[in-house]
DNA sequence: TGTACATCAGTGAACGCGCGTTCACTGATGTAC
DNA sequence: TGTACATCAGTGAACGCGCGTTCACTGATGTAC
């Protein structure tokens, strides 16, 4: 085997890698394959050796966030590795609603970077927009004290529609003090949602 | 003057509200000025007797639901008209998280149906669609007892991001099922906020 | 009332352009001997 | 150790296609006389 199968996948998740940053500034249909394969120092040719179609593509761009490590993804912002339940939770909210979250659009989570990309595209890549969320609302899950709340997987769901809900608008907003006035408003509300500190 | 001002207006109207739905349905890229001119019964050229670009109509799109009366747009969920404050607070999140509201895509708030779009495009459609989002939190606000919370503005925008991110989440989930118990977790917290009925 | 005319909403062919995808190829690389 | 070879990641030209926009035109209509 001439080139290594490790050669190959670390190619592949180059250009995964570039799609994503990419689609994150400027959606899905906007952005050509030959720009990704530039950006990731290829030729347009090879992509297919690589990917079925752009939508398979797609699908994996945002399927990376499911390893994702807050604490590394953001890395301006101080994080408790070890903090747990209530404590994790809070500092979830902090970073997923931070300035510095807002600013970074290609590192941005594609639940707010992809919403009506995601929604207008085949299977594959709304099961992948599916997971995050239901990965996301499990980690608010979890941070919120059962006895504070009826049913805490609902909680963590409907703080998951605040904080996606919060930044999909902030970046729409043509006025970066009302966005930022969605964003804090949107944060006071989900921190109020976990209960009292400590 | 050969055709009338109103005869003109007309056809003008009828291309934005034609392209408000196509623009819902797939996207403002996706959508091409040669289906929206078919849909209002004309063909493409006469397009641009009307509009300078294809995003000042995605604008005017947008700004549609500037006046907008949710008892019309929502015919099939009951409203009543007369409410005021919380109870017309409570009927919109009622109707905005609806499933009326989630099938009848064609006629989705901008807000849900084309975030990604409004925030990639310029200047006059970010603008249109801040002033949807503020008219949002405002009627919310109205709604939200003082007494209740220390800030009524605030508590209404943070409202906004629910309800509009529930409904984004929701309709691009893979499984009905899930989006339905976003959708009805969103509902529920958005109800507790504004406080107890009556 | 009837008619010639000017206006301009609407037509449809054409423009230049960039896209996703295909395909014949090239040449760097690991392997067999 | 050295060499011939097979593999296949990567190349870049080409394909068919649809797009936003332009433009010379057509013909329905309101108006002036």
């Amino acid at each position: 085997m001439p080139f290594t199968t490790e050669h190959k996948q670390k190619t592949r998740q180059r250009i995964v890698e570039c799609a994503r940053e990419l689609f994150n500034r400027r959606g899905f249909e906007e952005v050509s394959i030959d720009e990704i394969m530039q950006r990731a120092g290829l030729t347009r040719g090879g992509f297919y050796n690589h990917f079925k179609t752009k939508e398979e593509l797609f699908a994996e761009a945002i399927s990376i966030y499911l390893n994702f490590d807050p604490s590394q993804r953001w890395e301006s912002i101080p994080f408790d590795r070890t903090a747990r339940g209530s404590a994790m939770a809070r500092q979830l909210v902090e970073a997923y609603l931070s300035t510095a979250h807002l600013e970074d659009i290609e590192a941005h989570c594609p639940l707010i970077a992809l919403p009506s990309d995601a929604a207008r595209a085949g299977p594959r890549v709304r099961e992948a927009y599916s997971c995050l969320m239901e990965r996301m609302a499990d980690m608010f899950a979890n941070g919120i004290d059962d006895k504070c709340c009826r049913n805490a997987r609902d909680r963590g769901l409907a703080m998951t529609a605040l904080c996606v809900g919060g930044m999909v608008l902030a970046r729409t907003m043509n006025n970066p003090a009302f966005a930022d006035e969605v964003r804090r408003a949107a944060r006071a509300l989900a921190l109020d949602l976990i209960g009292p500190a400590g």
